[in-house]
DNA sequence: GGGGCTTTGTGAATCCGTGAACAAGGGCGG
DNA sequence: CCGCCCTTGTTCACGGATTCACAAAGCCCC
């Protein structure tokens, strides 16, 4: 489920506010759904509450980061180091959730060498062997369109399983590959076809 | 529908590609997903194509712009310029479909009077002026999680009314206001699940 | 002009996710 | 030690989305 690391997001910031229990009333008002949801959910995998208190915070936690495959930190390489991926490779946001961008490549020969961050961007031919080296399992591309493809295919052959895709394109890989696609433009459309509902011929 | 913006993108190409008419099966493959499906989309909204031939181009991103609001140009406004913030402000990926970054705020003083691409920073408390002066609907939340109920709250008393959130927490706003979140850490720990599951201790 | 091929549009069956309601069960106060 | 209260875990019903399968219908070729 989609939902499982919302929880897991909550869950940290109520720990580090010092709550040792959690009802699933009060989970599922931080995490926005419906406390039913949240105990269907949660007894999926086993993971046990006591009946007129609720759940254990901490052990809740390690259940969920144990189910979420989070019990260590995920090597990624980020292929494309134009503007979305120069943000992305400095983005606080992965590290701090057990997601490390270990490595940079670009087609751009004049980009090779520059540093984001802590990173140096290396040649797009050298795919392979970073993966290897890093053992990494996820890929991330933030190319053109029109390359994408190109790089998805160079991705699954150095042995990546799971990409997460801010191309706008449908990729073709194997079935055993995990794609998720992030299309910011299609997010604002999904938005502009509510507005467009709500009054018809509004400008702005 | 979440795939009406990708039928509309997968239409532009073929569109470009100087294709006339096109067959729900060939739609349903290039955006990766059921024919039967493409069609009940199709003709929930009044979109006939012509039996034995399929759906003319033209005609269908005509009916999918009206639909989805996309006769006219959007105008939004970016909260935060950041590193995500600065990448949004210069993707180019939202002005050739039909969304304008017009305006971009930020907190810090020392970032307002800076240039993001063609844009000038300024100052979060312009927000209410901005939104008005420009007829904005849409908000862009790229912040820190501690900041982003102000923004929300402040985007809302401005008149917004659709929000595109980037920062993980969930927005508390009132019933009429869309929201849809974009959380970049929860995108990955969804393949980390599907990893997990594949072979429970791999490293990388 | 008519038959056959192709493709749409839709009716029906099915599956999945959702939400409400309720019984089981543990803690706590007396 | 007992009964009350609170919260979980689960069952049930429902609505929406998905998929199959087929009849209606346009086009092309003979």
């Amino acid at each position: 489920m989609a939902r499982l690391p919302v929880y897991h997001r909550v869950l940290l910031d109520l720990q580090a506010g010092g709550q040792s229990t959690v009802s699933s009333e009060q989970l599922a008002e931080l995490a926005g759904v419906n406390a039913a949801k949240v105990r269907k959910d949660l007894s999926h995998f086993g993971s046990y509450g006591t009946r007129g208190v609720g759940y254990e915070v901490d052990q809740l936690l390690a259940d969920l980061r144990r189910e979420l495959g989070l019990t260590h930190d995920w090597n990624c390489i980020l292929v494309g180091a134009g503007n979305l991926g120069s943000a992305l490779a400095k983005f606080a946001g992965f590290s701090e959730r057990g997601f490390a961008v270990v490595a940079v490549v670009d087609v751009d020969r004049s980009k090779v060498g520059t540093h984001l961050g802590a990173l140096t961007v290396s040649h797009d031919e050298e795919i392979g062997r970073l993966v290897a080296d890093h053992g990494i399992a996820i890929g991330i591309i933030a190319v053109p369109p029109a390359a994408a493809q190109e790089v998805a295919d160079r991705l699954v052959a150095a042995g990546v399983t799971s990409i997460l895709n801010f191309a706008p394109t449908v990729l073709d890989v194997p079935d055993e590959v995990k794609v998720r696609d992030v299309d910011l433009a299609v997010e604002l459309q999904i938005l502009a076809f509510h507005e467009g509902r709500r009054e018809p011929r509004r400008t702005g």
